[in-house]
DNA sequence: AGCACGCCGACT
DNA sequence: GTCGGCGTGCTC
């Protein structure tokens, strides 16, 4: 038998199967899906198994060296969802493959350096390695020159011989447990250990009387009887107790009780949204569904609901949720509801952690399955449903290989599985509400807020003219003013603000000039704590100048807002208001994003003021204001869903007003009232948004009537990456048929990122089935480019960003 | 991606 | 005459 492997190295060259022999002890226990230890060209590595054939082409193949796991980590379905993402999205089959399993299980072997001569025998340099073992670390020998030409010389005349050590790079958490030896425990031990041993004998008598011959763990012995761990080992050593150790998992909310609140009754609608999905569900047919509810219409319980019709049925659901709105409040209602058979996979776990939700999923421990993203690939075999809440967000979209979108793997899986797909949001994208229009997909609607709440009331600020009344500040008069009503109701507001740091850019008001990165072409950010002038692209930071470099004026200004600056206004013009600040530089630490929305439930503080990541599934009763100060930051990025990112926003912060009994106001400050996105987003009319927007779609020729396909080029040379990009503008020209465009090349909108500089093409067409083969071809001639000269040619199927 | 093989310059 | 530089090519 021969096991066709998908080997761990990420290149163009080895990205096929290779044929290895499987040892005939090892042929039972081999099954497609299970990693294993190769051999390949002079050294180890790990691979998947792929395929299991009877016969192979080769006339000389090497046997495989270990297999890792007893059971497959990679299911069927797995190996032919990676098969179809690789050739989806252009890239390798194995880091397909590697986005599906948790980075803890690629355990990487370490270099062991074994040597066959005596300790004297050995070179001086090399001795201290040794020390006494006959084995070494090669990473720490080959550290200086002199060790590793020694070690060259050893190993080339055999004296010294090269292994690769598996190293478990996450272990398994184990809790030490003890359990009473031998059949029957005693109803009391101090006979027979004897009376001094009074500890001993409390210990024994505690755990017969209460586990049996049960194990217990010896945490909870300590903490019960306030004993030692010596006193547990003299009973080890006596035989009275025995020692185990049991496999347990890492629980990133133990300690936290989950109260299950009454289960809401639903209303009409969300009992006519849910029934063709419970209907699908039953019917086991494939039926993907647009759910498109406003904001308080109740999404999340029509979820719920759906979720617990598939426990009936003893099936799985995947539920992802954006990573920013994947908050503790949103897990809660999940956990509340479905308690331990809920796991939850979130990037802010540890490895460990990481590890062990996903072993609870591949083993069958539990039904539904939490998580941003990468929870698309939850290893479930009799998957029921997937729910994508918030379906238009673009963080969906994996921005590095493999760039794949989490709902085309969902909707893959769905087919697969014969399931519904349940796609919620305020908000739909383009794309799949024109979908849900030509009735590819389901269209729900909930059109209604729960308990008749009224829409909150939208007004636009239109700080042009502000700026004529001379107010130069981040708030407009009016804002202004209904903060101050709030501050003296105590009610509480959150303002918004889609720009961390302290200004966008800094310029010398006499010359010109703007300081920028040195690596990347982008102004620099000026923060104030630390008073840095930081690159949000590369992390780039340099002190604020006193004094232009160019012409020595003193005249440095601020130019453009930032959330640190906003937040030293509100200090200057409310100073009894207590502000929280919630912005990628606050929240960076672990916990810090929970302890400060906590906080500001608790009522600590009146004004909330952050960026995007305020804007999602906050839910806070006494909210009854929103602002959002500068509605056109995004509104002028060259991108063609600008519109509708601002219109998803605006939709999705003023649904954070008014949820509960109190009205909800926002307030829109821009500088252009009179776009379609802002007035409809201020008619609350997504309907009206979609139409106009479809239209300027069409005119324009960009999805949803186009695909699009990005290509960037990049190198440290400008003058090649112009070459090449043209070259391969050409060359696409060529090959595609006549229908489809090829824009560019042009520079990119960031032109140089880390001393690089970028080029792109654009794809745009309707229906081109040669195209992967076509990008292939060209990734393969291009591939020696790629490996020596440091050039990278990037290909994103339907882009999501365009910097 | 590694890693070895192989062919040229500056040292004992 | 050797060590070691990194170009080239392969890995079942």
């Amino acid at each position: 038998m021969y096991a066709k492997v998908i080997v761990d190295v990420a290149a163009a060259r080895t990205d096929k199967a290779f044929d290895y022999l499987i040892p005939e002890e090892l042929e039972e226990m081999v099954h497609p899906g299970m990693r294993v230890m190769v051999p390949f060209g002079p050294r180890s590595i790990q691979g998947f198994i792929w395929k299991v054939t009877d016969h192979t082409e080769l006339s000389r193949v090497k046997p495989v060296k270990e297999v890792l796991d007893p059971t497959p980590v990679l299911t069927g379905e797995m190996l032919e969802l990676g098969e179809w993402m690789a050739e989806e999205t252009v890239c390798f089959l194995i880091t397909a493959y590697q986005s599906m399993v948790p980075s803890a299980i690629r355990a990487k072997p370490k270099k062991i350096i074994r040597t066959n001569v005596e300790a004297a025998g050995l070179p001086e340099v090399l001795k201290p390695f040794f020390d006494g073992k006959d084995e070494a670390a090669w990473d720490d020998v080959v550290q200086t020159k002199e060790a590793a030409s020694a070690l060259k010389q050893m190993t080339g005349d055999g004296s010294m011989t090269v292994d690769y050590q598996l190293k478990d790079k996450t272990g398994k958490k184990m809790i030490r447990m003890v359990r009473i030896a031998g059949g029957n425990p005693e109803d009391e031990y101090s006979g027979t250990l004897g009376s001094k041993a009074v500890k001993q004998v409390q210990v024994m008598n505690w755990m017969s009387r209460h586990y049996g011959t049960k194990a217990v763990s010896v945490r909870e012995v300590q903490d019960n009887l306030q004993v030692t761990f010596g006193v547990l080992q003299a009973l080890i050593k006596k035989d009275f107790l025995l020692e185990e150790s049991l496999e347990s998992y890492r629980d990133p909310y133990e300690n936290r009780i989950f109260t299950e609140s009454q289960r809401p009754l639903l209303t009409n609608q969300q009992k006519e949204a849910l029934e063709p999905v419970q209907n699908a569900m039953r019917e086991q047919k494939y039926d993907p569904c647009l759910l498109h509810g406003v904001t308080g219409s109740g999404k999340t319980e029509v979820y719920l609901r759906a979720i617990e019709e598939v426990l009936k049925e003893e099936k799985e659901a995947i539920v992802l949720v954006p990573e920013i709105s994947l908050t503790p409040q949103m897990v809660e209602r999940f956990k509340a509801r479905f308690g331990s058979e809920v796991a939850v996979l979130h990037s802010a776990l540890s490895s460990g952690e990481k590890y062990d939700e996903w072993r609870k999923i591949h083993r069958g421990e539990v039904k539904v399955a939490v998580g941003a993203r990468s929870a698309v690939f939850a290893p479930f075999r009799h998957l029921g449903l997937l729910i994508i809440d918030e379906e238009h967000e673009g963080s969906y979209k994996q921005e590095d290989h493999p760039r794949y979108h989490a709902r085309q793997v969902a909707l893959w899986r769905g087919r697969w599985h014969s399931c519904p797909v349940l796609m919620g949001s305020a908000t739909p994208s383009l794309e799949s509400y024109a979908r849900a229009s030509k009735n590819v997909y389901r269209l729900l609607e909930m059109p209604h807020r729960v308990n008749e709440a009224v829409m909150p009331e939208v007004e636009v600020m239109d700080m042009r003219k502000e700026l004529k009344k001379g107010n130069r500040s981040a708030f407009s008069e009016q804002l202004l003013e209904k903060m101050q009503d709030r501050l003296e109701k105590k009610e509480q507001m959150v303002l918004f603000l889609n720009r961390r740091g302290y200004s966008t850019f800094v310029m010398c008001r006499s010359c010109g000039y703007t300081a920028s990165c040195p690596h990347c072409e982008i102004t620099l950010t000026y923060h104030h704590t630390g008073r840095q002038l930081k690159c949000h692209y590369c992390g780039y930071g340099e002190p604020l100048m006193q004094t232009c470099p160019d012409c020595h004026s003193e005249h440095i200004r601020f130019f453009g807002t930032g959330t640190q600056k906003v937040e030293e206004e509100l200090t200057r013009l409310l100073p009894d208001a207590g502000i929280i600040r919630m912005d990628v530089d606050t929240t960076s630490r672990k916990g810090a994003h929970e302890k400060l929305l906590d906080s500001f439930r608790r009522g600590e503080a009146d004004i909330l003021l952050g960026t995007q990541m305020i804007a999602k599934g906050l839910d806070f009763p006494k909210i009854t204001l929103v602002g959002v100060l500068a509605a056109d930051t995004m509104l002028h990025l060259p991108d063609f869903r600008a519109s509708e990112r601002t219109f998803q926003l605006l939709t999705q912060v003023s649904g954070r007003a008014g949820r509960a009994e109190l009205p909800g106001e926002v307030v829109v400050q821009t500088y252009t009232p009179e776009h379609y996105s802002i007035q409809h987003a201020k008619g609350h009319d997504y309907h009206s948004f979609a139409r106009e927007e479809m239209a300027q779609r069409k005119r324009a020729g960009y999805p949803p009537y186009y695909y699009l396909t990005l290509i960037t080029i990049a190198h440290e040379d400008a003058a090649k990456v112009m070459k090449t990009a043209a070259r391969i503008a050409d060359r696409l020209r060529k090959q595609l048929s006549p229908e489809a465009g090829v824009l560019g090349p042009t520079v990119s909108p960031i032109a140089r990122i880390k001393d690089r500089y970028r080029y792109q093409c654009m794809i745009k067409y309707k229906n081109e089935p040669e195209l992967i083969r076509i990008l292939n071809d060209m990734n393969a001639e291009y591939q020696k480019e790629m490996a020596e000269e440091n050039l990278t040619i990037s290909i994103d199927m339907e882009p999501q960003m365009f910097m």
